[in-house]
RNA sequence: GGGUGAUUAGCUCAGGGGUAGAGCGCUUCCCUCACACGGAAGAAGUCGCAGGUUCGAAUCCUGCAUCACCCACCA
């Protein structure tokens, strides 16, 4: 054996051995055992991986490994997210640098343009996956955007449309301005921020309101209905004093006021307040919208018309300030606001028809399944946090103004805008009363619709083999922060489709962060690149310290030192195994005589690989981990070698022959133990072990498919 | 306004009713024939605070403090 591991020059090559070897695929295994499955949260197809996809290739790959050579037909399928609104806000600041804008790029060639981008990326992060060790079935890898994922995503649209389960909403919706689209109330990202609370004169009221530019579109003045100061003033008209003349509004009362702010009296502003929309409806108020989708004041607003919201602000508050007006203005008011998750830009409320899915049905199955237990969570307490989310559940408006991503199957014709055919083919003839021909709805849907079937999907539900034998899935394990987008869409949708739970288990990792505990990002500067660090310290050791310290909901820590820590581990192996092989005499026949010492050592491993193997069955990789780690360096390296030198020297050549049988067998086992967490440097060492011991009938044997 | 988590050695974290654990760092010695990416020895914590349960609490319960995060239509 070599004196030193090479990392670099093994990996690749013992990558290649596996993957040749077929056994990444269950099909091609002789496991009898009943089907382990895992579905890869699939990576979105944008960019390049990073330590968080570092860590749930580790994890996964744990279990894996673990239960392929616990002789289960264990399948886990690859994937690449097309990732709709991610990638195409991605796209769009890369395009941004070259000067161009997606707005005024045909829809055709845009699509072509994201496509070639999107399966660049996917190459690329094959590559990486593989170099992470990812031992996942490459010939059933599946991409979002496949033609039946298409078609079975547009199938479940369309179902739940007949099934009266998806409705065209006129509601407000939460508009960004910069995307040009609207979100989901998920993607809403709420921020503190101090902004001037205004006091207002309205005729013979004063009302506080931090949006005094809105006022053009006010339709009502709200009270508290128990509010005793102004109940002569409820169902009443007020007359006042505007910046574009004298305006009338109705007084009305509604228990959305609360009395004890500011005066307990509000302005209703239903085109572009949510609670003031809410107000409106029950009170059937004029919707009357005064910014546009670009966040500017439109032609019912006079002189005021095209200033941006910000801009109109000041300038109606100076306005009216003038006018005498404004009563006073509370300039340390702190409130919450909407943004954009991805672009910080304050969201407009818009009222915009939009498609909609009603949860309420979907969400009660989704609470059924894991308060009897049927889905597991780990940790248990985020078990709480996704039926808190359940039980009070909003409508989701699954329509984006993007053009990446999968297209609504859904028309319309010309004389009515809001007249809708649902079908993935255009409507036959013309529209019977305009004559016109139907047009398609040019939105597509929000990603975690499709991802949200994924499961099912991406085993070619409903007729395929795989789909019959691999689902329910076993274990979904992704990031905690996706518990809400992604995996309680999986459940719900799952459940509505197949009738069946997509998976028993739900793992739920951290977010890495630094040292200093920040979520990485690219503009902090803080990214460890998961290739970068393992290039220059070897896959194992990164995924050994991405294991250690990582247990389920927490947020693991990582640092170059902790990796470099397991680095060192990894040579620890390499020496103490290259210490056993190079020193087993192969020629030594003499029948071995066990010292009680010997059989101390064998029973301790074989208690150290039971608690290894209950830890990982129990999902705490991070302890199985540790344990094995302590084991192998300061139980077998520290003691058990160094005591066996003594006897390896000697002459008794039957204690000799104990001795070395002893020191092999205790590494055959801890290297077993030490694979589904250090795959390439255990099957490496695996490879060289003495050939009695490895392969009794010359068969090349890998040490990724030994039983366990 | 609700909710969750954290608080253990200088740092990062495990653990969990019965005389405090690991890695990194630190101190001393050792390039001993697997390994200096190493070995041996060692210093280091009244386990956030205050009560309670218990023969016994860092570990269970209650309250508090600080930090972090999540949820929520605060005009």
């Amino acid at each position: 054996m070599e004196t030193r591991f090479d990392h670099k020059q093994v990996e690749p090559k013992i990558y290649q051995s596996w993957e040749k070897s077929g056994f990444f695929n269950p099909d091609k295994l002789p496991a009898k055992g009943k089907p382990f499955t895992i579905i890869m949260p699939p990576p979105n197809a944008n960019g390049s991986l990073h330590i968080g996809h570092a860590l749930f290739v580790t994890l996964e790959d744990i279990m894996i490994r673990f239960w392929r050579m616990r002789g289960r037909k264990t399948l886990w399928l690859p994937g690449a997210d097309h990732a709709g609104f991610e990638t195409q806000v991605v796209f769009d600041k890369k395009i941004e640098k070259e000067g161009r804008n997606r707005f005024k790029i045909p829809r055709e060639k845009l699509w072509q343009e994201l496509w070639r981008f999107t399966q660049e990326n996917k190459k690329i992060m094959e590559g990486q996956l593989r170099s992470l060790g990812a031992s996942c079935d490459w010939s059933r890898e599946k991409f979002t955007l496949d033609p039946d994922i298409i078609e079975k995503t547009q199938e479940t649209f369309i179902k739940m449309y007949e099934a009266g389960l998806v409705y065209r909403g006129r509601r407000l919706v939460n508009w960004c301005v910069k995307h040009q689209t609207a979100l989901s109330d998920l993607e809403v990202s709420y921020i503190e921020r101090k902004d001037p609370l205004y006091y207002i004169k309205y005729g013979p009221f004063t009302l506080a309101t931090v949006r005094p530019e809105t006022k053009f579109g006010d339709t009502a003045v709200a009270v508290h209905p128990g509010d005793k100061r102004y109940q002569k003033y409820i169902g009443k008209e007020i007359e006042a004093e505007d910046l574009l003349g004298p305006i009338k509004l109705k007084v009305i009362a509604d228990e959305a006021v609360d009395p004890h702010f500011g005066t307990g009296v509000v302005k209703v502003t239903p085109a572009h307040d949510p609670t003031d929309f809410e107000i409106g409806l029950r009170h059937k108020l004029e919707v009357r919208q005064v910014i546009d989708k670009f966040g500017r004041l439109n032609e019912k607003t006079g002189r005021y018309r095209g200033l941006k919201v910000a801009e109109a602000r000041e300038k109606v508050a100076s306005d009216l300030k003038e006018r005498g007006l404004i009563k006073k203005i509370d300039e340390k008011y702190v409130h919450s606001i909407a943004t954009c998750y991805k672009c910080g830009s304050v969201l407009e409320p818009l009222l915009l028809p939009q498609w909609f899915i009603k949860m309420e049905g979907l969400a009660r199955e989704a609470i059924k399944v894991a308060e009897s237990g049927k889905i597991k969570f780990y940790p248990e307490r985020l078990k709480k946090v996704y039926l808190h989310w359940l039980k009070n559940i909003r409508d989701w408006n699954i329509s984006r103004q993007i053009i990446w991503g999968i297209r609504i199957p859904a028309w319309h014709c010309e004389c009515e805008p809001e007249n809708w055919r649902v079908g993935t083919k255009a409507p036959r003839g013309k529209c019977p009363r305009c004559r016109s021909s139907w047009t398609e709805d040019p939105d597509v849907f929000d990603t975690w619709f499709s991802s949200g079937q994924w499961p099912f999907l991406s085993l070619g539900y409903p007729k395929s083999r795989d789909y019959k034998t691999f689902y329910p899935t076993d274990v979904m394990e992704t990031g905690w922060d996706i518990l809400f987008f992604w995996v309680a869409r999986m459940i719900m949708l799952g459940l509505y489709r197949t009738g069946k739970i997509p998976f028993k288990v739900v793992y739920l990792h951290g977010l890495v962060r630094d040292k200093d505990r920040q979520k990485m990002s690219k503009s902090k500067g803080n990214v460890i690149d998961p290739l970068g660090v393992a290039d220059i310290y070897g896959t194992d050791a990164v995924r050994m310290a991405l294991t250690i310290g990582s247990l389920p909901g927490n947020d693991p820590i990582i640092s170059e030192d902790k990796i470099r820590g397991y680095r060192n581990f990894t040579t620890k192996i390499w020496n103490a195994s290259r210490f056993v092989v190079t020193g087993y005499d192969a020629k030594l026949k003499v029948r071995p005589r066990y010292s009680p010492n010997d059989r101390r050592h064998q029973k301790q491993l074989a208690e150290i690989k039971k608690r290894v193997t209950k830890d990982i069955e129990n999902f705490r990789f991070h302890h199985a981990a540790e344990t094995i780690y302590h084991y192998f360096w300061h139980t077998f390296a520290d003691k058990i070698i160094e005591e066996s030198k003594s006897r390896l020297g000697g002459e008794n050549e039957a204690d000799k022959a104990a001795a070395q049988e002893t020191l092999l067998k205790l590494l055959k086992e801890s290297l077993k133990m030490l694979h589904p967490f250090m795959p390439f440097v255990t099957e490496e060492i695996w490879q060289r072990l003495p050939r009695s011991a490895k392969a009794p009938r010359g068969k090349p044997s890998l040490l990724m498919v030994e039983k366990w």
